[in-house]
DNA sequence: GAGCACTGC
């Protein structure tokens, strides 16, 4: 790139004023950290209870209330939990609305509205902008960062008024021409199974008083704004100094400073001391006999014998996670091959491999071993492995068959998880090939019969469970504000109901922290309560806050645990006797049309319900409340919930599936399929990124990108990296946007995480700010206390570690050179150009951007180092979208159009006046481009369309003479596939 | 000028 034209304007106004991979000394250790004290402005809120929840409580002697509440809204149910029948007409009822929320998009950009969009600031902003430019100016020159000679030029070119302007082109590929169905399911399928009932109309409306805490929070900090500017990023620039008041105020975060070693499951286990009577008495061999499971083994292990695919219905508390391996080996199985046993989460495979290997007195890794990301703990011995679905799944990648397994369990296959789904539609194919190898498909009983019918009515076999009853009362009437009933529900049940602990079902921390705050509130105004230790409880948590939930509560003390859905499956608390479930919980729903993902408050599945009951009858009979009736149970929730595979990107599965040899999409036999948008937008996001081609075959790049286990964006920004010679800052990157967030924001003190994060800030860049984050995090040692002290979450920054070390593996597996680039932050912004293009956006207003290609309106998070600039970059291209309060990019950078028009010339072309040397040469390069691009779509479409003849005229003839044949041995589907209509062409 | 359930490679 030459930096010395002075023409290459509208990229590089600024220059970065610090190194982001230089140590820098603003972070190192011994500084003191800026802190500012607003406890004291903030305990109002929790002080001043609502006039409502004190009063209701203020019964004087006794609380006839409980009773009366629970006579008056409750009546149990016929569905206990032993009681349920569920159908297994389970999915995909389309009756009702469709659910999604349908934005409005902008009609078409028209080039006119492209020269109004340009600048997109008004007189005033235009004003505000150059005095900005000049203050600026002066300190870069001030300070020494900038030659006055660059400024001059950057500065002339704005006054010149020649402005870069972007056409953009609405190609598809040929193989998309919407006459191409690639699945079964032509209809997109609604999260919500019916929009006009009363829990869809009160979860889009959400919980009163949740909002009513929001505005309240939101007032007090306009209050404190008005009073205090430190803090700010304008206080920052100014270089107001803060009282280091740190001291006075320990942070919860900072009980935790102490050096942590690792994320490693193995460290985390050893503190479970959940060591029953029964545990402690009784061997572990008296303990395995005394399993349900034990009881019926002769019996199962027939039914394997005979049977090459088996579905076992294990209830909770019967043992077949770890009994069924046991037997298996027993029965010899081991002597044939390894018995594999996938696990949808990763603590459960580590804990039920540990379990496992006590009972059968070995170590851990040898005979019994665990397979995980990040860490396999298996050996050359292993018989038994426990793993998680995923890593099953890519060791397909390179074993098609499995041969090393001559049996697989997949356990918890009814949590249906995409890998779940996607290995189903596998083993399908391989159980074909491999008549000698055994699946045997654990589930809840309402999925049973889905997986019996999917392998052609294999057998079912039942392992009774070892659960307490549990009575289920559904509330009489449809609540509308779920998180203020809950709260009533919780001190109904704490004054009049004999001890047992609670555990409360909510959305979200939000809801989850209004919801402990108003238990608190209404019951400090009861007269002399009884003790109540609440205890929230969801995965953002940091980790010693979560470990709360497991100590025991002191004599005397209930506990009330308010719970995500992690509290569901993933985390098993003892001695909850009561659940109250509010019937909601957020789901991720993918959106096709926008082509983002959003989390969608949503009535639960019956499903979910029996599940959130079942957790009150773990070690004892116990009650779930739920806060809706028995007919919104009934009419207004799905049976199951919609699997994953139905609602989410599948641009992953589709390059997966593709690099497996799967032609044809519409062949593969999906229990469930994912809907015909779904998968046409994520074949045109991987035509888009260049995996794949024309045709809709995996292109060389495509085939790279597999080898990363990563989303198809950020594998492709890895192997530009090797190109522009930045791999070793594209590693870092990457690896920070694979990892939750890093920048931790508590709601107690917003303005000095703010500051904090802002200190981190690289201009124009949010994706070099992470750059930045992880090297200062590196100079300091990978400290915990560091994070701390400048609010970075130590756990993400972890993770972020080990993924990275785990790429640099592949990398170098891949012959891909790790280099940097030293300090050229251009090339780095040049290459996340490269991965993003299809993701770009030029300015429209004050942080409003719309993107280039679907002139959809985006904002700019006001978390963005963008943010603060001072100015907004006409060009950015950014990691995701996010839907919340309105539609945020998150994670922008920066980019010349001329990089989007070179690097995305299926999309973009320079449109310009003012012509210098350089543009002229760029836009006919471009220009030829343009053409050749063009002339190849069409001889492709040709191709198709000669193709598509063919396969009309013959449809049974069209896999051999597709060429499917050649390097496989036989080409089986499963099932028979419907004929398709003539003239719609099928799958490539 | 704001806030994101849970997993997994």
């Amino acid at each position: 790139m030459a930096r010395d034209d002075g023409d290459d304007r509208s990229s590089k106004r600024r220059k970065l004023d610090f190194n982001p991979l230089r140590s820098d000394d603003r972070f190192a250790d011994d500084l003191p950290t800026r802190t500012l004290n607003r406890r004291k402005d903030d305990s109002f809120k929790s002080r001043n209870p609502t006039p409502r929840g004190g009063s209701r409580f203020e019964t004087p002697e006794g609380d006839p209330y409980a009773d009366q509440v629970l006579d008056r809204d409750w009546y149990g149910g016929d569905d206990d939990l032993g009681g349920h029948v569920f159908g297994d007409d389970t999915h995909n009822p389309f009756g009702g609305d469709s659910g999604w929320e349908t934005l409005e998009r902008e009609a078409a950009m028209t080039e006119k509205k492209v020269a109004a969009f340009s600048r997109g600031l008004n007189a005033q902003q235009l004003q505000r902008q150059k005095d900005n430019d000049a203050w600026e100016t002066n300190r870069m020159l001030t300070s020494g960062v900038a030659q006055r000679r660059d400024m001059g030029a950057d500065l002339d070119a704005d006054q010149e008024g020649t402005r870069v302007h972007l056409l953009v082109h609405d190609l598809r590929p040929p193989f998309l021409d919407g006459r191409t169905i690639f699945t079964k399911q032509l209809e997109p399928i609604p999260a919500i199974r019916d929009s006009q009932s009363d829990m869809a109309v009160f979860s889009r409306k959400g919980s009163r008083v949740v909002r009513e805490r929001r505005t309240q929070r939101e007032r007090a900090k306009q209050a404190q704004a008005a009073t205090n500017v430190a803090g700010t990023a304008l206080g920052n620039l100014m270089g107001v100094k803060e009282e280091d008041t740190d001291s006075a105020l320990p942070i919860a975060a900072e009980g935790e400073s102490k050096p942590q070693g690792s994320n490693k499951f193995s460290d985390h286990l050893k503190k479970s001391d959940g060591a029953s009577d029964f545990s402690r008495t009784k061997t572990l061999q008296e303990q395995r006999e005394y399993l349900p499971a034990f009881a019926v083994r002769e019996d199962l292990m027939r039914v394997i014998r005979e049977n090459q695919v088996v579905i076992v219905i294990g209830e909770t508390g019967s043992g077949k996670t770890t009994q069924l391996t046991q037997f298996l080996y027993e029965e010899g199985y081991g002597k044939l091959g390894m018995i594999g046993c996938t696990q949808p989460r990763r603590v459960a495979a580590m804990s039920v491999a540990k379990r496992v290997a006590e009972e059968m007195e070995c170590e851990l890794g040898s005979t019994v071993g665990y397979a995980i990301r990040f860490e396999d703990c298996t050996s050359k011995d292993t018989v038994i492995k426990y793993m998680t679905d995923g890593v099953l799944l890519r060791e397909s990648l390179n074993e098609p068959d499995l041969d090393r397994y001559s049996c697989i369990i997949m356990d918890e296959a009814h949590e249906r998880s995409l890998n779940t789904d996607v290995l189903m539609g596998l083993f399908k194919k391989i159980l074909q090939r491999r008549l000698d190898l055994k699946l045997i498909i654990t589930s809840a009983t309402m999925n049973a019969k889905r997986f019996s019918d999917f392998y052609g009515g294999a057998p079912e076999f039942t392992i009774p469970g070892r659960t307490f009853p549990v009575d289920v009362l559904f509330h009489r009437s449809p609540v509308e504000d779920y998180v203020d009933q809950a709260v009533q529900q919780v001190l109904a049940i704490h004054v009049g109901k004999p001890a047992g602990d609670i555990l409360v079902f909510m959305t979200g921390q939000e809801d989850i922290t209004v919801t402990c705050e108003l238990l608190q509130e209404r019951l400090d105004a009861l007269n002399d309560p009884p003790k109540l230790s609440i205890l929230p409880i969801y995965s953002q948590l940091p980790a010693d806050l979560q470990a709360k939930i497991f100590d025991r509560a002191p004599p005397g003390v209930r506990k009330c645990i308010v719970a995500t859905n992690i509290a569901e499956t993933s985390l098993t608390v003892d001695g909850i006797m009561y659940v109250v479930d509010s019937g909601y919980t957020k789901l991720k729903v993918y959106n096709p049309k926008m082509g983002m993902d959003m989390l969608q408050i949503t009535p639960i599945s019956q499903a979910n319900a029996a599940q959130r009951s079942g957790r009150a009858g773990r070690t004892g009979p116990g009650q779930a409340y739920r806060l809706y009736t028995e007919k919104a149970f009934r009419d207004e929730m799905y049976i199951q919930t919609i699997p994953e595979i139905q609602r989410t990107n599948l641009s992953n599965t589709v390059l997966l599936l593709k690099s497996l040899g799967v032609k044809d999409l519409l062949d593969f036999d999906f229990m469930d399929p994912p809907p015909q948008d779904t998968i046409t937008t994520s074949m045109f996001d991987l035509w888009a990124l260049g995996a794949l081609d024309n045709l809709g075959e995996l292109t060389d790049l495509g085939h790279k990108m597999n080898a990363f286990p990563m989303d198809p964006p950020l594998a492709k920004l890895l192997i530009m990296s090797v190109e522009y010679g930045c791999s070793e800052e594209m590693l870092t990157i990457v690896s920070m946007l694979s990892v939750p967030p890093v920048f931790f924001r508590p709601k107690e003190r917003p303005e000095e995480s703010d500051s904090a994060r802002e200190k981190f800030f690289v201009a124009e860049s949010d994706h070099l700010t992470y750059l930045h984050v992880y090297t200062q995090w590196r100079a300091n040692g990978y400290n915990d206390a560091w994070c701390v002290r400048h609010f970075l979450h130590s756990k993400s920054l972890r993770r972020a570690k080990e993924v990275r070390e785990q790429l640099v593996d592949i990398m170098k597996m891949q012959n891909m050179p790790l280099v940097s680039c030293g300090t050229d932050w251009d090339v780095i912004r040049k290459c996340i150009c490269s991965g993003y293009y299809h993701q770009a956006a030029k300015v429209k207003g004050i942080g409003e951007y719309i993107n280039l290609r679907t002139s959809v309106t985006v904002q700019l998070h006001p978390t963005s180092a963008l943010y603060g600039l001072g100015y907004l970059p006409e060009y950015v291209v950014y990691h995701e979208l996010i839907l919340t309060s309105k539609e945020y990019m998150s994670t922008v950078t920066a980019v010349d159009p001329h990089w989007l028009a070179e690097l995305g010339g299926v999309f973009y072309s320079i449109k310009e006046k003012g012509y210098s040397a350089r543009d002229k040469r760029v836009i006919e390069t471009e220009f030829n481009r343009k053409m050749e691009i063009e002339a190849q779509m069409a001889a492709d479409k040709k191709r198709l369309e000669e193709k598509m003849r063919d396969e009309e005229d013959g449809p049974q003839l069209v896999k051999g003479k597709k060429g499917l044949g050649k390097d496989r041995k036989t080409i089986t589907v499963g099932s028979v596939v419907k004929p398709v209509k003539q003239r719609v062409r099928r799958g490539i």
